[in-house]
RNA sequence: AGUCGCGUAGCUCAGUGGUAGAGCACCUCCUUGACAUGGAGGUGGUCGGUGGUUCGAUCCCACUCGCGACUACCA
């Protein structure tokens, strides 16, 4: 093996043993797992949300698939309607040509031809993370299995009276020229103004004053709202208004909706051009005036010279227009909430359309009963409130999008003009007998999300009943992030209730969203953004710059950009290995929301991987040669301490994953692995297998416990870092074969070929024993103890020093005796002495366990001032501790109250802190008469 | 406005009703036969503030300050 662990060549060599000896797919006969890859765009590329959630997923699957269920990861690839389309709008609109130059079903060909080019983009780099989902299984939401589910869906709500058409007000995007649902409209606070009009009263002279944000919606207005409420204007109720600029009149109406209190207390309606105005317009049974051309210019209902308009510019022109007349008041700055489409941020228009909705209560009622009794669970739990919060106010889902790339609606105009819904034609044709009447489809498409709702049945086989079905739903757990409750869990719940009866998943485990180390967002436009694949493969400064620089919607930033990238990265990114990067993942799910990416983070397990790499280096070199590891053995008390470790920390990963704790379950397997393994363990097999006193039982006891315990660790360790336990495995399994065999491991006469479908370890599989703890606990002690002294008093570590041992107990002499080969050894010490009781010790630096003094003879070796300086700090720590404990237990209340052993805890630790000082203030007493004074 | 979350070491974060933890960073010593991507030792915190409950609060409760997210609405 080579010195330091490089992952590069070795993780595509392994991945490709993986795949292509079938072992993704699920197998055996053991209980289902499930997990569905929520499926990224199919042109899009992984970025570090998926490589965070793709590694826990695959921690999952491979950990399951270890604990023999019959494990599938359900991968696929969504269609992402609106993202997909633009980007190849954008191709076009680079040749100077739009969809609509090539028609619909040229266009659809060339977003086809686009999928075939890119879709195998992320694919490829899922591969390179070490996902091991069942490729066989992959599927794309337009596939037309799935698309005839989709139809299916639509045809049987659209039956039940769950699916309508109607005409209303929906987010409209000009740009798009497309209804977006409510979830794709983000509003954020902008900087704008209030205008104050006045609208004068018929006949009278005198005028109203209305406050708006949006002057040019004034021709569309159909009246002015008061509160009945509002003195001020109880007169003008019933009256008529001059609407500037158009010649029309108004009346005032009254509705409890205006709050009297904002602006003048009049509020002008534009029922066709807004939700509440909308709402108020129903009420009052008003006119809609709708002033706008799809695309937000004036139509013909304006007064002819706004006609042709851009919104914008007619806004321009009304405000000068209304100022020459003296119609404005004033103009105000004012903040308010501009809603935007979410892909295209150009401003939504509320926008009177036919479209097709879902009617969504009926479906929620079950979704929201579904959680609230724990047939799903959110974790962590939190996260059910947001839920419920969304779904107790859910408003009707408009699923009709007027785009191309989708799933066509599967509704058929006749001349008439009548509706008719299908699962085709020809079935159409059948059930309302329309013979061969002229039919037209319904040219617009359905949200991505409605699909997207159908995943984890639809991928399943669904309309038909599939043994996969029958197996794997409900799944097991979805593991997604909070910013898609709404769009798909949600969607999802209720879908899967209505159509499977149950719901989708057990669990739903919501990751936090990666950040960069500032806790940004990671975007292009702040120039943070990660590849994780530049994480695994590196990649040099220059090509970090340009990656980050190209391609910019503002190429202002790049200066900026291209600064902060040299700053943070001088010597760009090093080549850390996908296990490194896949650790990292996982010891960052916790619980929080936001997570902080560090490359440090990443840097850190790297150097984790090549700790394991070098570890496995020993043990194989350990054993090599060295003869057969099955025959007498004779465990020494270290090899039956790690065993017992080991056991433990298996225990504490088997609890954090049945949690989802993977930053725990990181956690006990590095703590494992670097402090006891590598620290302790294989620091304590050396002086038995160098020793010429050792027995050839004693050494093929360690031995065959290094190799052990290295094999059962590279199994604990696979589900987070898959390549280089692999690796090691593939060449630790054949020397700890013959033993697993000899002892009939787990039933498993023949080990599998592949660490990945070896059986995870268990903490049963390993004997627990107290007494070696004890033990072991008491060697670590005494070494620290003196590691204490020598690193203080700046000992070198070649130094080998003598140690004396004052006031010992007789298991501290048996122990002593027994370990002196790991003592002498792991301390650096010449030898240890045993001084006599009342016996004379030279001057020395001491340090205390328990009653036990460990003394090092200071002669030529200590200064005695550090020494002095030593117990002092030492004495004080002590002395701060015993204030607070003597604090305590003086509080009769405590002693009264507090359970017994705590008290007689804090007494048993006075007593002991006061022995220490006393022995401790001895010492310095004869350090001071000695060298200090 | 409503819902939720966060505030612990220089940085990023765990955690607990009973002596404050990790990684990174920092300081000292060390190339010793797995590993300098390493080893040994060390410095560093009134656990945002105030009050309450309790024998005891960083933890539970109330209030408060600061930060953030989401949902709805703002003429």
């Amino acid at each position: 093996m080579d010195k330091a662990y490089t992952p590069g060549d070795i993780e595509r060599r392994i991945y490709e043993r993986w795949e292509s000896s079938g072992s993704f797919a699920p197998g055996g006969d053991g209980q289902p797992y499930c997990i569905m890859l929520p499926p990224p765009n199919v042109t899009g590329t992984l970025h570090m949300g998926h490589a965070f959630q793709h590694t826990l997923m695959d921690a999952l699957t491979r950990w399951h698939r270890m604990r023999g269920f019959s494990a599938l990861w359900q991968p696929g690839t969504d269609h992402a309607g609106i993202a997909t389309q633009m980007v190849v709008e954008r191709q076009l609109a680079a040749q100077k040509q739009s969809r609509h130059d090539l028609g619909r079903e040229k266009f659809l060909e060339r977003v086809w031809q686009w999928k075939a080019e890119s879709g195998s983009t992320i694919s490829r780099q899922m591969r390179r993370l070490g996902t091991s989902v069942d490729w066989s299984r992959d599927k794309f939401t337009m596939d037309p299995d799935l698309s005839r589910a989709v139809t299916e869906v639509f045809v049987r709500l659209h039956d039940e009276g769950l699916i309508y058409r109607g005409k209303r007000l929906v987010n409209w995007d000009p740009k798009l020229l497309t209804a977006v649902s409510d979830l794709e409209v983000i509003s954020e606070e902008e900087n704008g103004s209030l205008w104050h009009i006045r609208y004068p009263i018929v006949g009278g002279g005198a005028h109203v004053v209305v406050a708006t944000t949006r002057p040019e919606t004034l021709l569309g207005d159909t009246a002015v709202a008061v509160n009945p409420d509002d003195e001020r204007y109880k007169a003008l109720v019933g009256k008529q208004l001059e609407l500037p600029l158009t010649g029309r009149t108004i009346p005032v109406i009254a509705d409890s909706y205006v709050d009297a209190a904002f602006g003048s207390g009049c509020v002008k309606i534009t029922p066709a051009h807004d939700f509440n105005d909308y709402e108020m317009g129903l009420r009052h049974d008003l006119p809609l005036i709708n002033i706008f051309t799809p695309d937000a210019k004036l139509n013909e209902n304006a007064p002819v010279q706004y006609r042709g308009m851009d919104r914008d510019e007619a806004r321009s022109k009304i405000v000068a227009d209304l100022e020459a007349a003296g119609l404005i008041e004033k103009i105000e700055p004012h903040k308010l909430k501009v809603p935007r489409g979410d892909r295209t941020h150009a401003v939504i228009e509320p926008y009177l359309t036919d479209q097709w909705y879902v009617k969504i209560a009926p479906l929620a009622e079950p979704a929201l009963r579904a959680v609230e009794e724990g047939r799903t669970r959110f974790i962590p739990e939190n996260w059910a409130k947001t839920y419920f919060e969304w779904m107790r106010n859910i408003k009707d889902w408009c699923v009709s999008r007027q785009l191309w790339w989708g799933h066509r609606i599967p509704a058929w105009y006749d001349e008439a003009g009548r509706i008719h819904v299908g699962r085709d034609e020809a079935e159409v044709r059948r059930k309302h007998s329309l013979g061969d009447a002229k039919l037209t489809q319904d040219p617009d498409v359905l949200d991505t999300w409605f699909s997207s709702a159908l995943w984890p049945f639809s991928t399943l086989g669904w309309p038909d009943t599939t043994p996969e079905l029958k197996k794997f739903y409900p799944t097991s757990v979805l593991v997604t992030g909070f910013d898609i409750i709404f769009f798909w869990v949600a969607r999802m719940m209720m879908m899967g209730l209505k159509f499977m009866g149950d719901v989708p998943f057990r669990d739903v485990y919501i990751t936090g969203l990666i950040r960069d180390e500032h806790g940004d967002k990671m975007s292009k436009s702040k120039g943070n953004v990660i590849d994780p694949l530049d994480i695994v493969d590196g990649i040099a400064l220059n090509d970090l710059v340009a990656k980050r620089t190209t391609g910019l919607m503002q190429p202002q930033l790049a200066p900026g950009i291209e600064k902060n990238t040299r700053k943070q990265f001088p010597e760009g990114i090093a080549a850390y290995g996908t296990d490194a990067l896949r650790f990292t993942m996982a010891s960052l799910a916790g619980v929080s929301r936001d997570i902080n990416f560090h490359m440090g983070r990443v840097a850190g397990y790297r150097n984790f991987c090549n700790k394991l790499w070098n570890a496995s280096r020993f043990v194989l070199m350990t054993i090599e040669g060295q003869g057969d590891l099955v025959g007498d053995a004779e465990l020494s008390v270290a090899d039956r301490w790690i065993v017992s470790r080991l056991s433990s920390t298996l225990s504490r990963v088997d609890h954090a994953l049945k949690d989802y704790r993977f930053d725990f379950a990181t956690t006990a397997l590095y703590e494992f692995t670097w402090y006891e393994f590598c620290d302790w363990y294989l620091e304590l097999t050396k002086p038995v297998l160098q020793s010429e006193t050792a027995t050839e039982a004693q050494k093929r006891g360690t031995r065959r416990t290094l190799a052990t315990t290295l094999e059962a660790l590279l199994r604990a360790l696979h589900p987070f870092m898959p390549f280089i336990t692999e690796e090691i495995w593939q060449r630790v399994a054949p020397v700890t074969a013959p033993l697993l065999a000899a002892a009939n491991f787990r039933g498993v006469a023949k080990q599998p070929d592949l660490v990945m479908l070896a059986p995870y370890p268990a903490a049963t599989d390993f004997a627990s024993d107290d007494q070696a703890e004890a033990e072991v606990g008491w060697m670590q002690k005494f070494i620290l103890a003196v590691r204490q002294i020598r690193g203080e008093m700046d000992i070198a570590p070649s130094r080998r020093i003598l140690l004396l041992l004052q006031n010992a107990s007789a298991r501290d002499t048996e122990l002593a005796g027994k370990h002196m080969a790991w003592l002498t050894r792991l301390a650096g010490l010449e030898s240890i002495k045993q001084l006599a009781p009342g016996e004379a010790a030279p001057e020395s630096a001491t340090a205390l366990l328990g009653e036990l003094s460990l003394l090092v003879p200071m002669a030529g070796l200590i200064d005695p001032k550090a020494e002095i300086e030593r117990l002092t700090k030492r004495i004080a720590k002590n002395d701060s501790d015993l204030g607070k404990l003597r604090g305590k237990l003086g509080n009769e209340n405590f002693v009264r109250n507090a359970p017994p052993d705590v008290v007689a805890a804090d007494r048993a630790r006075v007593a002991e802190l006061e022995a220490q000082n006393a022995s401790l203030a001895a010492q310095l007493e004869r350090v001071r008469r000695m060298g200090g004074g």
